[in-house]
DNA sequence: TCCTTTCATCGATGGATATCGATACACTAT
DNA sequence: ATAGTGTATCGATATCCATCGATGAAAGGA
């Protein structure tokens, strides 16, 4: 019989301890917000404008409203953006911190 | 009878040039091959040991075989990684290049 | 050659999502 | 109050995706 202790050959290590499954999880919801052209073009214009109302929104985005409405809600529930309504209008801006975190995911 | 010619009361002026729609497909393509926590984690681990072969991924993650491959696929595709066969095992790596695309898109 | 191991692909399926029209809600002005 | 406008939600639908078992392809060892 050979023994056949096989010398635990790691193809790689983990070299350092592996993400947390919550925190993975958190970071795809994120990703995954911006898992879509026009929600990328939204934060996109949000960071070059610091503030933007919907109705420029619904005015610059050939869709319906309902769906630029649908996406910004999508943005806003991962964090990425968040809303002031003054009188009439709704004003989105992006969350520094979320969009931050993300950016040091990815190697910052 | 009251002209209304409304002066033009942008609620937010684009500041700068909106991103073309080419490219924000481009980017959220990225996003979305970054949008599932598994690859969050696959991503994560190619970061910290440069290199890793689908055997320890496969060990690691507490998912069938062709899971695991579909979803090296999905960030292959992406070209977020890339792979090496050597022998019997297939060896993959991250694309720092793509990953600081998206880094940077998102105020790098 | 045959067998084993490693990895990729195929086919199916349950669940998520983008989009729209219709509708409800919120605010302003008359 | 009533009307008008800006925004959000609802309901429906077509498409996409994560997951699995089964199978195929490629490499190495006996």
């Amino acid at each position: 019989m050979s023994m056949k202790v096989a010398l635990p050959v790691l193809c790689c290590g983990p070299a350092t301890e592996p993400i947390a499954p919550v925190e993975a999880e958190q970071l795809a919801a994120r990703f995954k917000a911006l898992a879509d052209p026009t929600r990328v073009a939204i934060v996109n214009r949000l960071a070059a404008t610091d503030e933007c109302c919907v109705c420029d929104l619904n005015a610059a985005f050939d869709l319906s409203q309902p769906t630029i409405s649908h996406h910004l809600k999508v943005l806003r529930d991962a964090g990425l953006v968040a809303s002031t309504r003054r009188g009439t209008w709704a004003y989105y801006r992006l969350v520094p911190e979320s969009v931050g975190q993300l950016r040091q995911t990815l190697g910052g």
